[in-house]
DNA sequence: ATCACTTCTTGATCCGGATCAAGGAAACGC
DNA sequence: GCGTTTCCTTGATCCGGATCAAGAAGTGAT
């Protein structure tokens, strides 16, 4: 088997069983795309044509404001979904882009293709509400420590809960994620040193 | 017809058409719970054993940190969804509380009242598919709301978005869903005053 | 009407992030 | 190797929110 929808069986079980059968069915449905460092699936005013599986690589989920000040919503690494759930559905434009960090190979499903998986293998369409489910939760939790931790604490929590997306991902990046200045993070790890 | 019912059916239609045939089916699943003020539908530690729809009242969703700092992730009013999807799917306990700001009238779906209502209205299934996908992206937004701009922003786009809810909610609420202390609101009100 | 409690405001001080500016370090091109 | 660009750090100043404290205004109970 090919070792990506390897990868992507392993991702789905890991959440919820799919037979052989189910996952044979599955397979066919998405292709394999490339990007390289710096490309866009999609931009701020496009619309959103596919949902995907990260195979391999790392890409970041960001907007700009009306300033231009830009913030990163999530990075996202192997076994991540990304896209825009509500402008692949809506085809309207999205106000999020999408931008691989590295190389990357992904796994992509079309909406045809999307819903032909949900109504086709009963096992993807449970896995994905788990998967929803527990995004928005993510999410919830992320608004809140926005509103409730120092910058400080913001950063030992990525940290340790990222450990390796520390080497892979720009220090402005994991500023533009934690809501701060590049220089405000910068102080941050210099006072840090000391402890 | 009941009109607590006749106004979840707009609600619904508002976003997915439903038929009568579908509704009788739906209608009968949810029962009517009152609420007094201040009281709690669940706490952070219990189990949410319910999603319901907000009939009448004003009701805040909020959770503490491990210092004890309240901030609000919503408020609800007529025509909201309200509960904890995570908690009520998983039987997990939940880091959130929703407790009422008013006396409440919600129409409470048990979790085998909801999925035997998504198995068999099929309208209702695709309803709540697109009601999540728009809270989703609601989230989103806050998310990235907290992040970009300056509490007096989020106090002039809160003022702009609810005006109704700014006359139901005393300020400290409002400030706990904006991300600031009391005092910062009302200094950033007082400054406003001049304008 | 009074008392208690809740809610909101104001004052003073402290602290940390934003901003503007400049310099150092590392990566990459040729 | 050299030079350029990208990335990160450091400095100085400004500003606004947090905190602690106190008081005012509004609300409800008896």
């Amino acid at each position: 088997m090919d070792p990506a929808h390897a990868r992507l069986r392993a991702h789905i079980e890991a959440t919820h069983p799919i037979s052989d059968a189910e996952f044979d069915t599955l397979r066919a449905l998405p292709s394999l795309m490339r990007m390289k460092k710096g490309e866009h699936l999609f931009q701020q005013g496009d619309i959103s044509k596919y949902v995907a599986h990260v195979d391999k690589g790392c890409l970041r989920y960001y907007t700009n404001n009306a300033d231009g000040l830009e913030r990163i919503l999530y990075f996202a690494v192997e076994g991540w979904w990304v896209g825009d759930l509500e402008s692949f559905y809506s085809n309207e434009p999205t106000a999020n882009s999408l931008q691989a960090l590295e190389p990357c190979e992904l796994l992509a499903f079309n909406l045809a293709a999307f819903e032909q998986a949900k109504e086709t293998v009963p096992s993807f369409r449970k896995f994905l509400e788990i998967k929803w489910r527990r995004a928005y939760t993510g999410n919830q939790e992320r608004t809140f420590q926005a509103m409730t931790s120092t910058p400080e604490e913001r950063y030992e929590q990525f940290v340790k809960k990222y450990p390796t997306l520390m080497e892979r991902i720009p220090l402005y990046h994991i500023a533009a994620y934690l809501g701060i200045t590049p220089e405000a993070l910068s102080r941050i790890r210099a006072r840090r040193v000391g402890r």
